[in-house]
DNA sequence: CGATTTTGACCCGCGC
DNA sequence: GCGCGGGTCAAAATCG
């Protein structure tokens, strides 16, 4: 799907906005307890650095603020077509930090992980033409699904990464289309993929910063830096 | 040829 | 206990 799509996700938003590689000023916040498994619904916040050529409408980076549900930030990874006027068409992301029991935009959850595991949930509806957010990592869709809940079929991904769990799940919004909600489902445990064999840490180290709930605790301090060579090799393939 | 997507069937939890 | 709804599996098809 998206086949024609050209860039997208943070490679997208790199390119269409001359987002300069993330430096130290990059870097996502997340308490351990949502980094971990252990799926309590702790503050989340994120920092972006200002990409150069956008406008501060569609790139500012805003601090998502540390509510109980129903954060809101810019698109960190908007999937987007190619250049800024598209990136424009994304101007807004509602993040919503689905707690465990996983209510927010996505009501399903019957079955998912209720009860299993405990794994983080990170739900983000966005305005955007195409299904499926890149962020960076490499997902193989399992299955497919018409809901009660939705018009929308909703799309079942999973990380493509060997012994990587991590889920997302993307369905079109039921009260207006244009919206396309993703839920992840899950922490990575490995590096964005794309990098041989140096980039690779131990997933969980004691760094302080970590990478965004939808990504992971791989790549410390340069999250997108890694996604960025990454997303050049996988994304543009797969999504 | 390998990786990914598609799609129907199956499984499981929940509510009635 | 049964039916419903959602999530996953797995084989076949497709694509690069």
């Amino acid at each position: 799907m998206a086949a024609q799509l050209g860039l997208v996700g943070h490679e997208a938003y790199a390119a269409a906005c001359s987002y300069p590689p993330p430096a130290a000023a990059s870097s996502y916040f997340f308490p351990p307890e949502l980094v971990a498994d252990s799926g309590g619904a702790g503050a989340v916040m994120m920092e972006f650095p200002p990409p150069a050529a956008c406008t501060a409408d569609y790139c500012l980076p805003e601090i998502m603020g540390a509510r109980t549900h129903d954060y809101y930030c810019s698109p960190p990874a908007p999937a987007l077509a190619k250049g800024c006027a598209a990136a424009a068409e994304n101007e807004m992301m509602n993040m919503s930090y689905v707690d465990d029991g996983g209510r927010m935009t996505m009501m399903g959850g019957s079955a998912g992980n209720g009860g299993r595991q405990p794994s983080p949930r990170i739900g983000f509806r966005t305005r955007s033409e195409v299904d499926v957010l890149d962020d960076g990592f490499k997902w193989r869709k399992y299955g497919k699904k018409a809901v009660k809940s939705s018009p929308n079929p909703r799309n079942y991904y999973r990380c493509s990464a060997e012994g990587c769990g991590v889920k997302k799940r993307v369905e079109r919004d039921r009260d207006d289309p244009r919206y396309v909600v993703t839920t992840y489902d899950g922490v990575h445990n490995h590096a964005v993929p794309g990098r041989g064999g140096a980039a690779q840490q131990p997933a969980r180290s004691a760094a302080p910063l970590v990478a965004a709930p939808w990504s992971a605790p791989a790549a410390p301090c340069d999250p997108w830096g890694t996604q960025l060579h990454a997303a050049a090799h996988s994304s543009e393939s797969s999504y």
